[in-house]
DNA sequence: TATACGATCACCT
DNA sequence: GGTGATCGTATAC
């Protein structure tokens, strides 16, 4: 298992985006392995990007996608769910990769008990639902992802161009710029893509 | 202080 | 296809 360092995170945040499918997203809780491949991202680049949350500058919420690479943004949304994103491109600039679906593989019973109730294959096919299979809250926004002991992305399939297909993102009502660009990727045919 | 709304989801028709 | 849940954030007053 080699984790993702420094170099990864220091490429540009589209190829970051395409590249994250096929790794696998690592939450150690109680010494236990959650894990799963990601299959599907968005990427959300820069202030004039007007669905990134940072194109309204910088605030308290948006300060990290200011930091350094590598870095975990997760933010709590409509009240009840998380997402969480890969912080890219260097120090100042705010850019993000959100993670929007897993295909789980370590730790399903965790998982399952954080989802009661939910069918088998829809514990993880969406940015709020993996977050709630992967336990993954506020409390690790700002965490460095090339050194933390809890919260990390390790390398995974080979994935070759042909299987990535990409797309408007999903979500995105306020701006027709915004929305007409192809930023959102995933595994063509992947059965934990969202829907 | 007050208010509008959101990178979602589950459940309804 | 549509809508309610539920609250942190940003912005306006």
């Amino acid at each position: 298992m080699l984790r993702l360092g420094h170099s990864f995170y220091s490429q540009p945040t589209l190829q970051i985006a395409r590249d994250l499918l096929g790794k696998r997203l690592v939450r150690i809780l109680s010494g236990q392995r959650l894990s799963g491949f990601i299959v599907e991202t968005e990427a959300y680049i820069g202030e004039d990007d007007k669905a990134c949350h940072a194109s309204r500058g910088r605030t308290p919420r948006t300060e990290v996608m200011y930091g350094p690479p590598g870095y975990a943004y997760v933010y709590f949304i409509y009240g009840m769910y998380h997402c969480f994103n890969v912080v890219t491109e260097e120090e100042g600039f705010p850019a993000a990769v959100l993670i929007r679906a897993l295909e789980p593989s370590e730790g399903l019973e965790w998982m399952r008990r954080h989802r009661p109730g939910c069918p088998e294959d829809q514990l993880s096919n969406g940015p709020g639902k993996l977050c709630a299979a992967l336990a993954i809250d506020r409390t690790l926004n700002g965490v460095d992802l090339c050194t933390s002991q809890v919260f990390f992305i390790e390398e995974g399939w080979a994935v070759a161009d042909e299987e990535i297909a990409t797309s408007p993102r999903i979500g995105i009502r306020s701006d027709e710029v915004a929305r007409s660009k192809p930023w959102r990727f995933y595994l063509k045919g992947n059965r934990w893509v969202s829907r």
